[in-house]
DNA sequence: TTAATAGTGTCTTTCAGACACTATGTC
DNA sequence: GACATAGTGTCTGAAAGACACTATTAA
């Protein structure tokens, strides 16, 4: 019995969600679990995470954001905590605890990930609250949790807006915010609300096809959402 | 070294924030740390918490559960996970993590734990998003998070209805909103808002002073709070 | 000129805020 | 009756929804 804790303390590791949005669809990042003796769910995919080391990381957070580089060789343009899952059975080895964090990135950052190790590693389409793999653990409760997150927070704060490139027009975030809530939004209110809250900061201009040119924007902090007052839809009243 | 993991594991804890309410002020359940050789922060005060015991909890929400029964005799009427915090320097013996759970007691329901261990466990009132006494680990960071966390929802849930007894009025619901917000909210809005909601359901009547005797309401979901559409008070728009 | 998308004007609806008013009990 | 607190009527204002309108480019 040791003199610390009178318990066997569970396996503690690190996993992180990371989504992306391309052409109207939301994305999560995965990799598939190795073929190799004694460990668990071979061949299954994965949300991205694995031990803390607690030699190279002083906390959680950098322990994330340490496995995100791994995996995507960029930084996250938005990083939260997203809970913590923990129980006797979610890992065959033993009781274990897993740190889960929540990052959001532009589709554009996504492509420079492409040289590395893309075997192992692939992009996977959000249909509903999921996605149609089965995965490892209870990396599929953990997904629907944070799909959840991010579509409730949709409603109420521009989160969308770090799915998008540096720079960007306005008809393109809302692409993205409709995406994500599933149904399409007004433009005129979409518009107003979004300037008004003087979250983005004109940039130059940008051509499309054949048709009238769009204003660009981009983040004026690219740190922290705004919040707004109200939300999108009004919820079961 | 580990065949599971090639790195020391982390010493893992559970910790539970208990708020209650009682006469305008809200407050947090605290309890002394231990005047014991190997025991850090003697003798300062602490969230309640400690470690897991993976022989009996099977999942972390079973262990808050478990440490708040065993500091408070009674259930919360409302428990959500708050987060985790984890780093090499939040316990002097060595790398941590603590899964923190959030929960609202009725002051009512408080009474009933005096007859405990009270003398190393008792309620500190919240003065801004803290205590006056400086807490052990990193406590007082964590209460800081769940504080906020509680002051951002009181603002588009019904949150606050968690810390009211059984059977309640709606001025004594509305003290509990002002109490939190730290200002007064109008009479009117305030019911019509929350009687819109249909949260509530009449029960009989009951006698005050000398005055008109006030509606009696209880929460028709004790499980769920519900969301309010608009925020009651429009952040920095 | 036409097709296509960008962007606006303006009316309606919903709900919070303000505040004066009425209602119902005890003493 | 006075007092105290419960509870309502109603106007105002802010912001979302609906939707028709104008603007600006390429071809």
């Amino acid at each position: 019995m040791s003199s610390i804790s009178a318990f066997p303390t569970p396996l503690t590791s690190v996993d992180v969600v990371i989504f992306s949005a391309e052409s109207g669809l939301l994305r999560v990042l995965l990799v598939q679990r190795p073929h190799k003796p004694g460990e668990p769910f071979p061949g299954l995919w994965a949300l991205p995470g694995g031990f803390i080391d607690t030699l190279k990381d002083p906390d959680l957070e950098h322990c994330a954001k340490r496995k995100l580089r791994e995996k995507t060789g960029v930084e996250a343009s938005y990083l939260e905590q997203l809970g913590s899952w923990g129980s006797a059975a979610r890992d065959p080895r033993g009781w274990s605890a897993t740190h889960v964090y929540f990052a959001l990135m532009s589709a554009d950052d996504v492509e420079l990930r492409a040289g590395g190790n893309a075997s192992e590693t692939r992009w996977f389409p959000i249909d509903g609250h999921r996605v149609k793999e089965k995965l490892a653990f209870d990396h599929g409760e953990i997904l629907k949790a944070a799909v959840t997150r991010l579509r409730s927070k949709v409603e109420y704060t521009s989160l969308p807006a770090f799915l998008m490139p540096y720079e960007f027009t306005l008809t393109e975030l809302q692409k993205i915010y409709e995406t994500l809530l599933g149904r399409s939004i007004e433009k005129k209110s979409f518009r107003t609300r979004v300037l008004a809250t003087n979250l983005l900061e004109e940039v130059s201009r940008r051509k499309e096809g054949a048709n009238r040119p769009a204003q660009m924007y981009r983040l004026k902090n690219r740190r922290q959402p705004v919040f707004f007052s109200r939300a999108l839809v009004s919820k079961d009243l």
